[in-house]
DNA sequence: GTCTTGATTTGATGTCCGTCTATATAGCCG
DNA sequence: CGGCTATATAGACGGACATCAAATCAAGAC
């Protein structure tokens, strides 16, 4: 990643072109984050009390099958946004919000940044 | 949007568990940003002279093909990200800060939300 | 050990998406 | 008008994705 370059992990899409490396490395996260179940999972998790919520949690709301939810959430593993850990029985989830704030940090568009 | 209802527009994921309606509406805004290509044209739109770019600006960066770069303008376009113009020849986009803005305020987590 | 409950993996299926080429539309200029 | 440049649309194709049912793995309970 080139931002690490200058410690500008937070850079807004407006201070400067994106660029192709780290397109594709965005691009992946913001893919995770398009899918209306992925989003209602992330907001769950990171509503649930203490901040972390087991899959038993987070079957029950939803239309689609158990194994569909089990795939989602390794999406949103896979991309980075949450973590999991099994506690005995039951496997628990957390997000990262170092992950979602660079997200935001990003789409954040500075009041003058056009100027 | 039930959010304008309360007057929250910038709820974070955190503080409330996200209904499908919203989710659904979200997640087509996410899916706009879900692509490389589209990143790199919103960065390059955002960050260009003016605050706005025209087509020709446009295809000059990237390996894929001029339609390829129109289909990507009106995915932008239809999600609400960008709005666009005819002045002559040319075609101009620009970016929605606002619509940036409330995503980018979706994924931010305040301080102490998990705690 | 075996049964039960919780969660993931596998394999199949239908749909969506990114890309291309070819064609069409829009505006300018001579 | 005719030709030229800028952008958009149409249609086709291949790959990616969401979903499900079935099978598998993990941990406790008996």
């Amino acid at each position: 990643m080139s931002n690490q370059v200058t410690g500008e992990c937070c850079t807004p899409l407006a201070r400067e072109p994106l660029n192709q490396t780290d397109a594709v490395e965005v691009a992946r996260m913001f893919k995770a984050l398009a899918d209306p179940v992925r989003l209602r999972l992330l907001s769950l998790i990171a509503s649930h009390e203490g901040g972390e919520a087991c899959v038993c949690d987070l079957t029950g709301p939803f239309d689609v099958s158990q194994p569909t939810i089990s795939h989602h959430l390794k999406v949103l593993r896979e991309a980075g946004l949450v973590g999991s850990e099994r506690r005995g029985t039951w496997v628990y989830y957390w997000v990262r919000p170092e992950v979602l704030a660079r997200l935001s940090a990003l789409l954040g568009v500075p009041a003058g940044a056009g100027t």
